[in-house]
RNA sequence: GCGGGUGUGGCGGAACUGGCAGACGCACUAGACUUAGGAUCUAGCGCUCCGGCGUGGGGGUUCGAAUCCCUUCACCCGCACCA
């Protein structure tokens, strides 16, 4: 053992670790070991020309620190990474740069995961997956072409937006505040006809088994929310000298008699039949216009004025008052959400009311309890129907339930269901994605590409800039898109469009399971021993999106029988983001990323580690501080110290027993709840300990290697070796604790006098009122708030607080 | 607008289930060591008129509130083709 020569050294000694598990395969899975399994996983990144930045570690280290525990606890532990390569920021850099998206990918990747390597991730390196590869996304075809054959798969005219000046589709990213962000000309909805997934037929579902998992709650609710189920009826109002009425959407059909006019939304299909009709079509048509050019998202944003037109010359009926109301469009009624029509009751809708007020509408009053002159009545809960003879005098719950069974009973309305959540647009008009695996026939219509011929590779172009007609840019190569029918062998045309990036990051925890399978996904065996994810962490910014969709894959694999589980992942928790010095989102614009290799350079991995676990709440959003970083090596630097008094004395020392086995079960139990930071500081506490103490045992040392080696995994390896202990640290124990031993012989209770603190003692923690109750009034401060008053209550709380309220 | 979240010293944060607010770290101040210090060590460190006052603001419940209730303000994230 060499003492008191050296200094901590990362550089020296990370390098060394790092090759040293690798050449010892120590983070390589094998499933044939009689271990129980854990699967953690964390987002794989989407490889950017940028590199790392500091926010990239923080849930990458987390899950780290859980994994090489669980290892130490006996876990077979699955430990992945991989590449999320299709996307839209590549094809830009490849088309702008005039290289090849995938030389541009393979380029990334490679700076990703030499920048991972040299923070001494536990990795299995030998399971990495890249959505690009084809032997990969050959699998992620095979899935589409699974929802296609079982009919979740359809083309519908969706808008996309429409540069002008460019004639390009572009990325709702790519617009802002209607204008191209490229050119800055006008952008317009353009509508094509594209494919979707029905996610929408698994809506209940994924609400549903969100009780079955354990997701931090503010992901199940956003989830919940997203999802937006909604019941109530689907009311047909008779339009005049129209055979078709028109329907709408209410949860509140309680309202209906203050229905006094109907709102249907600019893309409407009633506008176009009634064309004739309409008297004032040319103001009409000019609105659906300018409606055209927005996107549903600046439509419902509330804070403009609202607009509208009234659909002149004709008039619907109110189904129970019998009035005729008018007509109007505007663009605040969706498509997109239910059936694209509202009634308007200004007197209990808030928009209603706005756009009643504005128009100059009736406004009637139909539930009693506000004041409707002023604002919209919404309560559900309050009030009493009024001017609706079928329900007066009912609450308006009672009130829907009763003219719900009417309007079913008259047949002029039908119980719904209704979600916001909408079908998968799953085309994108680009190169850098997945081919769709279809090609289109004349007699067969869609015909999927045959299972051998998978994957359907993307031809190797030198253009892979969109057409000016919108149409995806693999549309241009003849030689590809043209081809025979697979099921009549005529002429046919394949699929040209290609799938959003979310389609390989729907399915590629299965294939960490199995990565080099050419037969299937993943085998019978592996999915059956690995699933479910035992963690998954991810960012909050993903709740909607990619785990909506990821879960709805799996779902949909689970009724093919391909997968053993209903849900992908048993638990879920998030991250918060790493913000610049200033306190902003790190972004190149604002100047203010930090590149991990600087850390790492400068101070070392482990303390890169160390800061991003230490840095705050690890749920929450945190400024970085380069000052911060500083006190994290010190930290460590004491660490290397402190082997230069470690005492050859078996066990922990008296003085310091109760901190060890306090400090054991406080890092143990952090580790596993998200609360690195308190673990950490528990850690920093007891080396603080160390060096009052002036001594330490080699057990003590030791157990603090242990206890940090997740967290810091170079630099305890290290003092680990010097310790003359065998290597790995990994192939150790975990410590454990005995809980009696956590509890010193006297605590310090405080004593409160009427609420504030007065005076201190020290009694056993088994110690109860009455024993406690000697000692407290014996004491001098205490005496001095209570003498000469009456003693009205004495409460004490044990181990805590004793209070004496007096008069 | 809709949905979700957050507010505690100069800064990041801690505080079990309603029980001593400010653990731990940073910054800062003073001292020691030193040719030197962006090193290390020691001590101090919420505010204060020294009575008290303090967890975004106001009100309430309670012996006791950062924590529960009501109300209000500010900020952040997502909104379906960024990933």
């Amino acid at each position: 053992m060499c003492k008191g020569t050296s200094t901590y050294q990362p550089n020296r000694i990370e390098k060394k670790w790092q090759n040293k598990w690798e050449e010892n395969k120590v983070f390589e899975v094998d499933e044939s070991v009689d271990k129980p399994k854990f699967y953690a996983l964390i987002e794989f990144p989407y490889p950017s020309g940028q590199g790392l930045h500091v926010g990239h570690p923080r849930p990458y280290t987390a899950l780290d620190v859980v994994a090489r525990k669980r290892r130490m606890q006996g876990y077979n532990v699955l430990f992945p990474m991989g590449w999320d390569a299709f996307g839209l920021p590549t094809e830009n850099y490849a088309i702008k740069n005039k290289i090849h998206p995938e030389k541009v990918t393979k380029d990334n990747v490679a700076k990703f995961k030499a920048q991972m390597q040299s923070l001494g991730f536990s990795f299995d390196w030998s399971r990495e997956v890249n959505t690009t590869d084809p032997g990969y996304y050959k699998w992620t075809q095979w899935i589409f072409l699974k929802l296609f054959e079982k009919g979740l798969a359809y083309k519908q005219e969706i808008p996309i937006n429409w540069c002008t000046s460019c004639k390009v589709g572009l990325a709702n990213e790519e617009v802002v505040q209607g204008n191209c962000e490229r050119c800055g000309a006008e952008v317009m909805q353009k509508v094509k006809n594209q494919w979707m997934l029905k996610i929408t037929e698994y809506a209940d579902r994924l609400i549903q088994d969100l009780d079955e998992v354990d997701y931090i709650e503010r992901v199940k609710t956003q989830q919940k929310n997203w999802i937006g189920k909604s019941e109530g009826v689907e009311i047909s109002f008779p339009v005049q000298g129209e055979e078709e009425a028109l329907k709408v959407f209410t949860t509140r059909p309680d309202t209906l008699y203050g229905a006094t006019y109907m709102v249907i939304s600019p893309e409407h299909p009633l506008v176009s039949r009634m064309k004739q009709k309409i008297q004032n079509y040319n103001e009409v048509h000019e609105y659906q216009h300018e409606a055209a050019k927005k996107s549903d998202f600046e439509r419902s944003e509330m804070i403009k004025e609202k607009t509208g037109v009234e659909l002149k010359g004709i008039k619907a009926i109110n189904p129970v008052s019998k009035e005729e109301i008018s007509i109007w469009i505007s663009d605040y009624v969706l498509m997109s959400y239910g059936t694209g029509g509202i009634m308007a009751v200004p007197g209990h809708d808030a928009r209603d009311w706005e756009f009643a007020k504005k128009f100059d509408l009736p406004i009637k009053e139909v539930v009693k309890g506000g004041d409707i002159e002023k604002e919209a009545f919404v309560d559900v809960d309050e009030g009493i129907m009024v001017n609706s003879p079928l329900i007066d005098g009912l609450k308006p719950k009672d009130g829907i339930e009763k003219i719900t069974s009417w309007l079913e009973g008259e047949g002029l309305g039908e119980r719904k269901v209704n979600f916001k959540l909408r079908d998968w647009v799953f085309s994108r008009q680009r190169y850098w994605g997945e081919p769709i695996p279809l090609v289109y026939c004349e007699e067969c219509g869609w015909v999927p590409v045959p299972e051998d011929q998978l994957p359907v590779e993307l031809p190797k172009v030198d253009n892979y800039e969109p057409t000016d007609d919108g149409e995806s840019p693999l549309a241009t190569i003849h030689e590809w898109v043209n081809t025979s029918c697979p099921k009549c062998g005529k002429d046919g045309k394949r699929e040209t469009d290609t799938m959003p990036q979310w389609a390989g990051s729907s399915w590629y925890f299965l294939r960490y399971m199995d990565p080099h399978n050419d037969k299937a996904l993943a085998s019978k065996e592996r999915l059956d021993y690995w699933l479910p994810i035992d963690w998954y962490n991810g960012g909050m910014e993903h709740t909607t999106l990619h785990l909506l969709y990821s879960r709805f894959w799996h779902k949909f694999l689970y009724d093919i029988g391909v997968v053993p589980t209903k849900e992908p992942y048993q638990k879920r928790t998030s991250h918060g983001m790493i913000l610049g010095e200033n306190g902003e989102k790190m972004s190149k614009s604002r100047g203010n990323v930090v590149n991990p290799d600087e850390i790492v350079e400068e101070f070392g991995a482990d303390t890169l580690r160390l800061y991003e676990m230490f840095i705050g709440d690890f749920e929450k959003s945190v400024p970085w501080s380069m000052d911060g970083v500083k006190g994290c090596r010190r930290f460590l630097d004491r660490l290397w110290k402190a082997q230069d008094f470690v005492v050859e004395r078996k066990g922990f020392s008296d003085k310091l027993e109760v901190s060890m086995h306090k400090t054991i079960k406080k890092v143990s139990g952090d580790y596993e709840r998200l609360k690195y930071n308190t673990g950490i500081a528990a850690l920093m506490t007891l080396m603080n300990e160390f060096y009052d103490s002036g001594e330490v045992t080699r057990d003590e040392y030791l157990t603090f290697l242990l206890l940090l080696n997740p967290v810091a995994p170079h630099i305890t390896e290290e003092l680990w070796e010097n310790m003359g202990q065998a290597v790995p640290i990994t192939d150790q124990k975990w410590p454990e604790w005995i809980e009696s031993k956590t509890v010193e012989d006297v605590i310090e209770i405080a004593v409160q006098v009427n609420g504030r603190v007065r005076g201190k003692v020290l009694v056993s923690p088994n110690a109860n009122q009455e024993e406690v109750e000697k000692v407290v009034m014996d004491n001098p401060d205490v005496k001095a708030y209570t003498d000469g008053k009456t003693i009205v209550k004495q409460i004490y709380v044990p181990g805590r607080i004793y209070n004496i309220v007096v008069k």
